[in-house]
DNA sequence: ACCTGAACACCGTTCAAGT
DNA sequence: ACCTGAACACCGTTCAAGT
């Protein structure tokens, strides 16, 4: 959820609105969608969608925000679940399923977590519970010792990609690709990787 | 390489001056380019992109299709190397190195697999080669039973997408996740996947 | 303080006029 | 046959005028 404090009634009462119709648009008709329909869906004019946020960008980030707070919440949820592993497999499954929503969004996106500094930000808080998740599964052997929790984000990410070239033509295949990169965290063939992983400060601007 | 037979030889010399044009915008500024760029690039009249390619998608999926044919000619050559599972590593590196080196036209052409039917045709026969790459692993029991050439193509895709929220920040860092998802195609973690593998029939616009 | 729609610059695409 | 640039529709963004 984004911040509407200090803001006057009839504002927060917009951006609101026009949060929901953004989401709403970008989901059907990908992010492609014009400011105008966006604009037109939440019955406000096109210049006040510019005084929310200063370019479409932004407010596709800011939809994009509100997506990765939601993962975070399930990340933190699962940290209390019995099996580390099963814990760590069901967040990269409410993860890629998420994206795999609205893969317009999200593919538009992925280039804007560095620009943008609240997608920056939550996508390190992303990180942070992905590695306490991860964290978990290594000691139990789950995965390999390796593996860190951007692996993991980034990996979730791939696989929401990975079934692109096909549209919607076959529904689940994604869950095919989450299985064998989940299958490649596992300790029994741990051969050495040949970069490390990035780190926060990777993400800099 | 695409067709240049039954032009006129000014038409022909055009088409090859624009592909080329639009080939090094698209690796320089990405698929956001102007068709009025290229054009001036190449030093022809916009007028005359569009008689050439109907539609800025067309030109994209052309530039693209040049990548996949490169490809496929360095399976082909692959598939008498000695070793079948260096083999296949090497053609996913080849892949993804290709698909890094401009990923912003590799991103917008991903969703044209299906609608383009070049591409498409393109993407059927890449398969095929990939398809001949992995029997030979799996016969070898280097790469589990179930997979199959269309996962390899899907997976090198995943790859170079999976660092995009970086950007060029961490030069070498595909090759991380392209060393695990090679991992993951491991036989000793053989555990059954959820959803059977993409046939030709499911890229049919 | 916030909203609005007309105005601007730019882009993809079309097409009448040229060779 | 093919090339060209002016013309068109549309888009993101700005801003003067309103409340």
């Amino acid at each position: 959820m984004t911040a509407t404090s200090g803001l006057r009634a009839d504002a927060a009462r917009n951006r609101r609105l026009l949060l929901d119709a953004a989401a709403a648009e970008f989901a059907e008709h990908g992010a492609d969608v014009s400011i105008s329909r966006i604009a037109a869906r939440a019955g406000i004019g096109k210049g006040t969608v510019f005084r929310h946020f200063a370019t479409k960008e932004r407010l596709l980030a800011a939809v994009f925000n509100d997506r990765i707070e939601d993962l975070i919440a399930t990340g933190r949820r699962l940290l209390e679940a019995a099996d580390p592993r099963a814990a760590l497999l069901e967040f990269m499954v409410a993860g890629a399923g998420l994206r795999i929503g609205d893969r317009s969004l999200c593919q538009s996106a992925a280039s804007i977590a560095r620009t943008e500094a609240d997608v920056r930000d939550a996508t390190l808080r992303l990180a942070e519970v992905a590695e306490a998740l991860t964290a978990r599964a290594r000691e139990t052997r789950a995965v390999r010792a390796d593996v860190t929790g951007h692996d993991i984000v980034l990996l979730v990410g791939a696989v929401s990609q990975a079934t692109a070239p096909l549209g919607d033509a076959v529904p689940g295949l994604w869950r095919r690709y989450l299985h064998l990169m989940f299958a490649g965290l596992d300790p029994s063939v741990e051969t050495p990787l040949p970069v490390p992983p990035p780190v926060p400060a990777d993400f800099a601007p």
